[in-house]
RNA sequence: UGGGGUAUCGCCAAGCGGUAAGGCACUAGUUUUUGGUACUGGUAUUCGGGGGUUCGAAUCCCUCUACCCCAUCCA
C-alpha cells in the first residue's frame, strides 16, 4: 500500500477519528449486465483495499434492480474478477434483490409519511413535466393523491394488476430543484419480467436511487464509494436516508474519477459493440481492456493491482497512458519469468565450418535474476536467426549481424557472415557464415569483440509455434468509433520457431522470449501438438523506438491565448458604493469591487467600520477572511460579529499581533466566538518584535541547516522563505515576520 | 443557459500559507553475452489566465476561461 494517502483514505481516517463511523465497511456494487474491465479493477482495488487498510470489510454486491438487462453469467464473471485479483468479500455474495422486501417496506413508509406518491403520467409526459436545466418543472396532478389511495395503488402495482408503465412510484421532493435529479425522482417501476434470481416474484422493481442507499444502509456500509457521474445522485441518497430517519450509523457517498486509458475504450456499450460486431473474438479477446482479456493475454493480477495503486485516486477526469500499465506487467514479470529463445521471422544461417551437433547448457535466468534452472540448447550447423538481426547495408549504430560485423549467438558462438544468398527477386533467403571455435560462451578465448548477442534456434530441433502478436486495438488516443481501429492490432505468426525445452520441459506458462518481450501460453488454444503463445508486452527497446520514431511527426505544442469573458455590469447602487469605497475610503478597486457587489459583505463591512476607523485593513480582512466563511453560511450563523472583526483589526494595526497570528485568532473566533483580545491573552499570542530575542533563534536555525545556507549563498534566494518559515515555526508563529525577514537576510549575507 | 464537479511537467499524481514529492514517459552516462534489467544523473523559477490580500500564495479572496456530469420508467 502506498504510504501517501489518497483523498478517500483521508476521509475514512477523519471519520474514524471523529467517530462518524466505528468500523469501515465498503462494498463493490456492480450491475451484472456486462463483463468487468480494468475500470472495475480500480473500483475493486479501492473498495477492498480501503477495507483491508482499516481493518474493516468489503462486500461484493450485485446491483440487480433491472431484470431486463442482467444475467447470471455476468454475475459470475464479476465474482471471478474479484477472486482473480485476490480479494475476498465478507460472507456470501450480496444482491440488491435480497433486499427487495425491505426496500418495499421502506417505500410504504415513505408513502405513509406523505413523501412518496403513485404517479400515473405517461412516460413522455413525465419527461415534459420535469422541465429543463434552466426551467423549473411542474408537479403531476397525481401528486396530491391521498396516502390511502397511494397505498392502495402501490399495493396493486405490486400485485401485478397494471401493465408496465401504467404507474410509477415517485418521491415527493421538489419539481423546481436546481439539481434535476431531485425533481421527484422515480423510485419504483412496473416490470413484468423474469429476474435472474428473484424469478417472477416481483413485478415492481426499485430504481437505483432508491435501492442503492438502502442496500448500503442494510449492509452497514460506512463509505459508499462510486464514480463521479453519481455526484448529482448524492442528494437523493441523503434525502432517502434522512427522510426515513433511519437509526445511525448510516452510509455516506463519496465519488472518484473513473479510469480512462488511451488507445482503448472502456464503456460497456462500446465494448459490447466490439464483441457483437466480431471485431474482436469475444469478451476475453486479449486486446480488450476486460479482466478476462488481460487474463487471457497473460497479465498477472499483481500487475493490474500495482497499476491501480500507481495511478492513484482523485476527482479529476483523466486518461492514463497505456505505457504505465505496460511498465507494471514488465516490472512484475522481469524477476519471475524464464528467458527462452524464439525466432518469430526465421532467417536461415548455415555455419559452413561446423559439422557437429551439441547441446549447450543454458540458464533460464540472466545474471541479475536470482533464480535457478537451466535447459539444454541444441546447436548444429543449421540455425535460424531473426530476419531483422541481419542487415546488408546497415547504419553504423546497428549492432547486429552485417557482412562486416560479427555477432554472438546468445549462449553459443560468435559467427561472421561470409555469403548472402538471395532468390530471384533479390530477397535474402539464407546466410552462409563461419563460427569461431574458441568463442564458445563461458569459455571464450577468441578475443573477438562483438556489439551484441542475438537469439537463435536450431533449425532441426526447434519446434514450430503459433505466436499471436497483439498491439493496441485503436490507433488514436481517444477512439470514437470503429473508424479508429488499428488494422494491425493482431498479427498471427504461424511458423515461429522455438527452442524445444519450452515445449518439452514447460518450465512455466509465461516466458520472456529473449530480446522480444513477454509471452504467455494461451490457456485455451495451447496444446503440445500445436503450441500457441500470446504476446503480453514487448521489451523496452531503444533501437526499435529509434527506427519507428522517424515516422510519427510530433505535433507542436501551441499555447493557447486566453480571452477574458465579459464581467457582469454593476447595478447603479453597487456602482455608487464602489465610488464611495474607492474615492473617499481609498480602497483599491479590486477590494472595493468585491465589497460593492456583495450586499452581505458590504453591510458587514459598514458595521465594522462604524466601530473602527480603519477602512483599508477592515476591507481587506472582510473581503478575504470573512468572505470565505460567508460562502458557506449566512451572516447570522457566524459566531463573530463586525465589532469583533474591528477589534481584531485594531490589534493588528497597533502591532500587538502580526497578520499571521491574526489568521490564527480568526480561526479561533470562528469556532469559539471569543473576542480577539481574549484569545490573544489566553494563548499568549502577542508577537515578538525584539531583535535580541529573535536573533538567537535565527542563529540556531542557520546552524541546523548548513545545506540550505550554502544553497542560499549559491544564489537560491527563495530559500529566504524557508528560513523565515522555520523561525516562525519555532516561535509558534509569534515572531514578527518583517523583523525576521530583515534579520535573516542580514545574517545570510 | 440553471445546478454539480475538475484544472499542478508529455501522461497520472502529492501538496491545504513557509525549499513544487513520487511514478510512467523522455534523456545522458555506468554495468551488461537481452539495444532488457539494475544503478547514477537531467528534466515545472512555476501550479488554467488575470487581479487582490500577505513579510511570504499552487494553497485565502475576486474574476474570467476550458473541460466533465445532470432533463432513461438505466446503473
Amino acid at each position: 500500500m502506498s504510504e501517501r494517502k489518497d483523498f478517500l483514505r483521508t476521509i475514512v481516517e477523519e471519520d474514524l477519528k471523529s467517530g462518524k463511523c466505528k468500523e469501515v465497511v465498503t462494498r463493490f456494487p456492480p450491475e451484472p449486465n456486462g463483463f468487468p474491465h480494468i475500470g472495475h479493477a480500480k473500483s475493486i482495488a479501492i473498495n477492498f483495499g480501503i477495507a483491508r487498510d482499516y481493518n474493516g470489510y468489503c462486500n461484493l454486491r450485485m446491483d440487480d434492480t433491472n431484470p431486463t438487462k442482467e444475467d447470471t453469467k455476468y454475475a459470475q464473471a464479476l465474482e471471478d474478477a474479484v477472486k482473480w485479483l485476490g480479494f475476498e468479500w465478507k460472507g456470501d455474495v450480496r444482491h440488491t434483490s435480497d433486499y427487495f422486501h425491505q426496500i418495499y417496506d421502506y417505500a410504504i413508509q415513505l408513502i405513509k409519511m406523505g413523501k412518496a406518491y403513485v404517479d400515473s403520467l405517461q412516460e413522455d409526459e413525465i419527461r415534459e413535466y420535469r422541465g429543463t436545466v434552466t426551467e423549473a418543472g411542474k408537479r403531476s396532478k397525481y401528486a396530491n393523491r391521498s396516502i390511502e389511495e397511494n397505498l392502495e395503488l402501490f399495493e396493486r402495482m405490486k400485485k401485478g394488476e397494471f401493465k408496465d408503465g401504467e404507474h410509477i412510484l415517485r418521491a415527493k421532493i421538489d419539481m423546481s430543484a436546481a439539481n434535476m435529479k431531485m425533481r421527484d425522482p422515480l423510485m419504483y417501476r412496473i416490470r413484468h419480467a423474469e429476474h435472474f434470481r428473484a424469478g417472477d416474484e416481483w413485478c415492481v422493481y426499485p430504481m437505483y436511487d432508491f435501492a442503492h442507499c438502502l442496500s448500503d444502509y442494510i449492509e452497514g456500509v460506512s463509505h459508499s464509494i462510486c464514480t463521479l457521474e453519481f455526484e448529482n445522485n448524492r442528494d437523493i441518497y441523503n434525502w432517502v436516508l434522512e427522510t426515513l430517519n433511519l437509526t445511525p450509523p448510516r452510509p455516506y457517498q463519496h465519488e472518484f474519477a473513473r479510469l480512462g486509458i488511451n488507445y482503448t475504450v472502456m464503456s460497456k456499450r462500446k465494448l459490447l459493440e466490439l464483441v457483437e460486431s466480431k471485431v474482436v473474438s469475444g469478451w476475453d479477446d486479449p486486446r480488450l481492456p476486460t479482466i478476462a482479456g488481460y487474463k487471457r493475454r497473460g497479465y498477472t493480477p499483481e500487475s493490474i493491482l500495482t497499476f491501480c495503486d500507481q495511478i492513484g485516486i482523485a476527482k479529476a477526469n483523466s486518461m492514463v497512458d497505456v505505457s504505465q500499465l505496460e511498465f507494471c506487467i514488465r516490472d512484475d514479470l522481469n524477476p519471475k519469468v524464464p528467458r527462452v529463445m524464439c525466432v518469430l521471422e526465421p532467417l536461415k544461417i548455415t555455419i559452413t565450418n561446423y559439422d557437429a551437433k551439441e547441446d549447450i547448457d543454458a540458464s533460464y535466468y540472466p545474471h541479475d535474476v536470482p533464480k535457478e534452472g537451466s535447459r539444454k540448447l541444441p546447436f548444429s550447423s543449421e540455425i535460424y536467426i531473426e530476419r531483422d538481426d541481419f542487415m546488408e547495408d546497415a547504419p553504423k549504430d546497428y549492432f547486429r549481424l552485417t557482412p562486416t560485423q560479427s555477432v554472438r549467438l546468445k549462449h553459443a558462438y560468435i559467427i561472421t557472415c561470409k555469403e548472402i544468398i538471395k532468390d530471384d527477386e533479390g530477397n535474402i533467403i539464407e546466410i552462409k557464415a563461419e563460427y569461431s571455435a574458441e568463442s564458445k560462451s563461458g569459455s571464450d578465448t577468441s578475443g573477438i569483440k562483438v556489439k551484441s548477442a542475438i537469439h537463435w534456434v536450431d533449425a532441426k530441433e526447434s519446434k514450430e509455434v503459433e505466436v499471436r502478436v497483439y498491439d493496441r486495438l485503436f490507433s488514436v488516443e481517444a477512439p470514437a468509433d470503429e473508424q479508429d481501429l488499428n488494422p494491425n492490432s493482431l498479427k498471427v505468426i504461424k511458423n515461429a520457431r522455438i527452442e524445444p525445452a519450452v515445449i518439452e520441459q514447460k518450465p512455466d506458462v509465461r516466458f520472456q522470449f529473449e530480446r522480444q518481450g513477454y509471452f504467455y501460453a494461451d490457456p485455451i488454444d495451447y496444446s503440445d501438438a500445436k503450441p500457441v503463445f500470446n504476446k503480453i508486452v514487448g521489451l523496452k527497446g531503444s533501437w526499435d523506438k529509434k527506427t519507428k520514431q522517424n515516422e510519427p511527426t510530433t505535433k507542436p505544442q501551441v499555447k493557447k491565448e486566453q480571452i477574458d469573458g465579459e464581467v457582469v455590469a454593476m447595478t447603479a447602487s453597487e456602482q455608487a458604493l464602489f465610488q464611495r469605497y474607492t474615492d473617499t475610503l481609498k480602497l483599491n478597486s479590486e477590494v472595493a469591487n468585491t465589497l460593492a457587489r456583495d450586499a452581505q459583505l458590504s453591510s458587514f463591512y459598514e458595521e465594522a467600520l462604524s466601530t473602527l476607523n480603519s477602512p483599508i485593513s477592515l476591507a481587506n480582512i472582510v473581503t478575504n477572511e470573512v468572505a470565505r466563511e460567508l460562502k458557506q453560511m449566512q451572516v447570522n450563523e457566524l459566531k463573530f460579529n463586525p465589532s469583533q472583526i474591528a477589534e481584531l483589526v485594531s490589534i493588528i494595526d497597533d502591532g500587538t499581533i502580526s497578520n499571521k497570528i491574526a489568521k490564527q485568532v480568526f480561526e479561533e473566533m470562528l469556532t469559539s466566538g471569543k473576542s480577539p483580545n481574549k484569545i490573544v491573552q489566553e494563548k499568549g499570542l502577542v508577537q515578538i518584535s525584539d531583535p535580541d530575542v529573535i536573533a538567537p533563534i535565527i542563529d540556531d536555525i542557520i546552524a541546523k541547516n548548513p545545506d540550505n545556507v550554502s544553497k542560499f549563498k549559491a544564489g537560491n534566494t527563495k530559500l529566504l522563505g524557508f528560513f523565515v518559515g522555520q523561525v516562525l515555526k519555532s516561535t509558534g508563529g509569534k515572531a514578527n515576520p518583517q523583523v525576521v525577514n530583515k534579520l535573516v537576510a542580514q545574517k545570510l549575507q
